[in-house]
DNA sequence: TTTT
DNA sequence: TTTT
């Protein structure tokens, strides 16, 4: 009788920490920020723009993906469940950090570019390809895709409603 | 034992259609648009774009707020329950139509613009507005419904009407 | 800039029907239910009770779980996306159905059993097992993986080391 | 360009705690615990069972609701979304604690009992209490309540509680 | 530490 | 057509 989900959409703070162990697993880490835009209440109160961090833990096939695609700046779509483990600091207190694991990544369009300019579309990235290693990877995540192309040539027109 | 959620992110496909009853109440409706990347399998095989119109039905506080910001081309967020709902064609055959109730409707920053060239950016729009109402309309959908300040006004009435 | 999910939990109106074709791919179908309890408001009005039926379609690996497993009055979870689809009907006019095409789907205990008494209890069904198959399928859907191509080269390996 | 969205279905650990402020305002605090099966490997591995806590944190309108019924071990369901906050502890180390803030909350049906043996199932405290208030109460969570959990049966309890 |  |  439980569920434990969260869905994230927000941007990578650095790139992805990846590291791997001799059992051949990896693990991939990274900082995924969510933003609240602030706003005015009618009585004039200031309710401030608030950015909240998360902790992004990805395991298994994802991290490939993760490690050649994700970084610094990159806007994702992330579902996974909430964990909480300790651990003992320097001075021996136990510690407490809450971490993301992610079930699933995506790339979601926001149109924005990593630090070099080059596009982080990863639709661009897999579909101009030739990368068939990328290609197999984005077809893992269901809908492989990524930042959707150019919002501003987006064809979700209402030109061709149904009703 | 029973949880019927829906999350939508898409744009608006034609202004909502806005209906007020006798009784007080009334109700918006709008086509939404999800698309899906289309995308290259391994093998070759091509998976076109697909995109996918939801009907959206909003009731109660939300419809002012629909009536007056969202408009064809909008990019919002949509939460809510899927109902089917039958009724009767010309022909006397029974037809069933599916529809999300919408819970909460919150703009999203898509930096897409309206045909008129109105930025529909919900900051931007409620912000910068100088409309009081407007503002503590934009209010109300960050804070959802449920957290409204006066409960005891809300207007969660019987006004399910069956259509 | 989209985003289309649904997350259900509900119970199966009948035993899934399960489809195989040349292509060597499968679909399962069924109907589930979820319900929203009546209330009365403060007025007096009684909301009474309400059941949606939806339409699940399930393809590729989890159709196997589901042949085996998924039962009429079964409690389940599903997560997928909402996919409407158009078909002429005996008398030629378009008609449209929409389905829910589940990216995900698991147990849930509910404590319910199938007509013949039989536990449908994921934990324990698949659990109780010496069914290695079972096993197979049921870690399957705790990492879901969902729609993977193919499951027996499913990398959902024993990689979980307690770090 | 953001989402932070949470949904959870588990036990509540303890009894709220309830804090009212001069400015009118309350806040209540809960743990809630989601578990994740444990289950066994093709290969043998067993995956434990694995429990999960939650602080929940609720403010505005629903303080009240949680006050009068959520109680240690009742089921809820609660939608809300990701805040970390960070304090300074005794010895001046910054600590964070990661907090999940309620926009919705409801009782779960799970069919359990609380450890007095009195139904707590709220759809029968709601309506046949003859407690407008409480009926009030329950409509301002849209889908006023659901059944209760099991708690007599369930092994979340709350004698384990990290925190 | 991201982004708008 | 399910379930509580």
């Amino acid at each position: 009788m439980s569920l434990n989900k969260v869905i994230l959409i927000g941007n990578v703070g650095k790139d992805p920490d990846v590291r791997y162990f001799d059992s051949g697993t990896a693990v991939a880490n990274f900082p995924l920020a969510t933003s609240e835009r602030g706003y005015t209440l009618a009585n004039g109160t200031v309710v401030p723009e608030r950015t909240e961090w998360h902790n992004i833990v990805v395991r298994r096939d994802q991290v490939a993906f993760v490690e050649k695609w994700v970084k610094k700046g990159s806007g994702v779509y992330v579902e996974g469940k909430i964990r909480t483990r300790s651990y003992d600091d320097q001075s021996g207190v136990k510690r407490y950090v809450t971490e993301i694991h992610a079930d699933r990544i995506e790339f979601y369009n926001t149109g924005t570019r990593p630090a070099d300019g080059t596009a982080t579309n990863a639709g661009t990235g897999f579909q101009q390809g030739g990368q068939p290693q990328a290609t197999q990877q984005a077809t893992s995540y269901q809908q492989p895709v990524s930042q959707q192309p150019d919002i501003s040539t987006d064809s979700n027109s209402a030109d061709d409603l149904p009703f």
